[in-house]
DNA sequence: TCACTGTTGGACCAACCGGTCCAATAAACG
DNA sequence: CGTTTATTGGACCGGTTGGTCCAACAGTGA
């Protein structure tokens, strides 16, 4: 029983790059294979679903990493601005300051906006919550740090769009840099 | 010399809607043949270019419609507040109150956005361009003009993507309803 | 009426799609 | 060392893709 030599994990990070630069229906198979370096046989021994299941393992490495990297830092102890600022940095790098897109955002086009509904809800749900959880301890009651939070995750992702369009990364640096400031001033 | 039976707009307003909702790669031919109500051969004698010449008559569609619906609006005479109202109605029709998507985000993922780069880049700097304009108009000077036309923008391009991941049109229309208001505030 | 001509459907094409299969591999264990 | 077994590459599958082609069509002008 020879070990993998690469981590699960490693796979499904470099899925993640495909599904969030094509989509779910621009990925192809052959894309896939040639950026985890596995043969089709090898994708689906990780994947018996095919691409519905890669694409699957790759929200759930999202989930994961927006609960280790975005989640857990909100709801951890310290100052609402110091934890605000390290999910600013977490998000930072993750889209590489703003010139990657948003893998959430991209599967909301076409087939994978049905197919993966409710892990996509569950995503965007968990993220304002854990955002309107630090509103409220900012001194924010209840509604307000709702509306707070999904304007915070809608200023992102708009931000990540306005981005690409643009082709200029500026937007997107200047929402993160901004971000702690509102909340203090609401 | 038959007249065409559907004027080439209305064929290009069909393929629009497919564009939209299934982003460039996941179009098909037979979903743009199916949706238009034209046989291939009718479609590549609109679009010798085939796939790629729909997708940018449809971008050129959507200038069009921008230029009409929200350039216009805004450079017309009247309160800056009236010249916003007239785009935000705009959009709320287009947009069908949140649940469709944004043909030009859409056309951000996959090789659709190396194709067409400069038309998307164009078509978001005409936009804010006539909202610094409005700004300006409302007695701000140029730089806080410019961030708050790029701000409108980003705000309404998340709203889209918020709204579609929430499967609630609502952040959409709150955003559309603020709108107005950021304006005399800034 | 009839030739002309812009338009049409749909057969057809090679290439690629997502997916299956299997012989070959190579670490672990006896 | 040989057996076992999880893992592997890649040939292969039917279906669909984007795209081509052409015979048939239907208004128009003479």
């Amino acid at each position: 029983m020879p070990a993998p030599l690469m981590p699960r994990e490693e796979v499904v990070r470099r899925l993640l790059e495909v599904f969030r630069g094509h989509g779910f229906d621009g990925a192809s198979l052959a894309q896939l294979s040639k950026a985890s370096g596995l043969g089709k046989s090898s994708l689906y021994h990780y994947f018996p679903g095919g691409k519905e299941d890669m694409a699957r393992a790759v929200l759930e490495e999202v989930e994961r990493w927006m609960a280790a990297h975005v989640l857990a830092p909100l709801a951890a102890p310290g100052t609402p601005a110091r934890r605000l600022a390290r999910m600013v940095k977490a998000l930072d790098e993750l889209y590489d300051g703003g010139r990657a897109a948003c893998l959430l955002g991209n599967m909301l086009v076409g087939d994978a906006r049905r197919l993966f509904r409710k892990p996509l809800k569950d995503a965007f749900g968990a993220w304002i919550e854990a955002l309107a959880s630090v509103a409220r301890d900012a001194g924010m009651s209840a509604t307000p740090a709702r509306l707070w939070a999904e304007e915070t995750v809608l200023s992102i992702e708009g931000a990540l769009v306005l981005a690409r369009g643009l082709d200029d990364p500026e937007p997107f640096r200047r929402v993160l840099r901004r971000l702690p400031g509102t909340l203090a001033r609401s």
